[in-house]
DNA sequence: CTTGCACGCGTACAGACGTACGTGTAAAAA
DNA sequence: TTTTTACACGTACGTCTGTACGCGTGCAAG
C-alpha cells in the first residue's frame, strides 16, 4: 500500500489549493490564499516541501521555478481524515456525524432536496 | 468566551471516555480502552492532566485517588472539531461532508429511514 | 556590467503530541 | 511489622507543526 503519511491541518489547506488550481508554483499557491489564511511565502514553501516528503505531491524544476503537483486524490485524503475523525469522535458511527451536521449546522432548501434525491437513489440501489 | 484550547486527537479519545463513563479515575479510563487502543497507564494519566490543563476537565483527590470529570460537553467539542474540519477540507460546505459520508461510507437500512425522518421533520419546520 | 528582486534550499526554533519512566509514598497483603 | 502494590506527580524525549529567516544565485531592470 501507498503508506503515505497523514497530512496535518495546515498542510491540508495547501493540498486543497493544489487540487483546486492544479500543478502550481509556490507563489501561485501563496497568492491564492484568502485574507483569512495569509502566511509567509516561505511557510507555504515549507508546507509544500513537507507535503511532497509525505508522498502527497511531487515537483519538478521548470527552469528555475519549482512546480508542485498533487499526487493523491482528494477522495483518498478526505476519506482517511474523515474516517479518522468519525472513529475518534463518534466511535465509528458515521450516521452520528451526519446527524450532527444536519442538526447542528442546519441545511438549506437546496441541500434538503439534494439529500432527498440521494436517499431515493440509494433506496433504489438497495433493493 | 471560554477560551478552552483545542484537544488533540489522542486527548479526544480520552475525553470521550470521560463523557461516556462520567467522573472517573485514571484506572477506570485506562481499563475501559478497547484492545485497539491500549496504551500505558501513565500515558492516560498524562492525557488527563493535559485535558484538565486545557480546561476541558477538572479533578479532585478523593482520598488519595484522583477523580476526573469532564467540564465540556460533547456537543461543544464536537462542534468545534467538526467545524474546523469542514472548513479545512470542504471549504465550509457541510453538505459536502454529508454527501461524502453517505456516498463513501454507505448507509444501512436503519440509517436511511432515520435520515428520511429527519428530513421530513426539517421540511416541516422550514415551512 | 551592476544592482536588486525573486526563488530554491537549508536551517531554526518554540510549542504541541504521543508515549512513557522513575521516585516517593500511602494503602493493602502477608 | 515487613513487603508489595498502586498511584500521584514530575520529568523526559523524539517527532511533528506552525512559522519563518538567511544565504546564494539566476534573471531582469537600469
Amino acid at each position: 500500500m501507498a503508506e503515505k503519511q497523514a497530512l496535518s491541518k495546515g498542510e491540508m489547506l495547501i493540498v486543497r489549493k493544489l487540487w483546486d488550481i492544479g500543478p502550481a508554483t509556490v507563489r501561485e499557491i501563496h497568492e491564492s490564499l484568502p485574507e483569512s489564511q495569509q502566511m509567509d511565502f516561505s511557510t507555504v514553501q515549507t508546507y509544500l516541501r513537507r507535503i511532497e516528503s509525505k508522498g502527497h505531491a511531487s515537483s519538478r524544476l521548470e527552469g528555475r521555478i519549482r512546480v508542485y503537483s498533487a499526487r493523491t486524490k482528494p477522495q483518498t485524503v478526505i476519506r482517511t481524515t474523515v474516517n479518522d475523525m468519525v472513529e475518534r469522535l463518534f466511535g465509528g458511527e458515521s450516521m452520528s456525524l451526519v446527524k450532527h451536521l444536519i442538526e447542528d449546522r442546519g441545511i438549506d432548501e437546496d441541500g434538503l432536496s439534494e439529500l432527498r434525491a440521494m436517499i431515493d437513489r440509494l433506496e433504489q440501489e438497495n433493493k
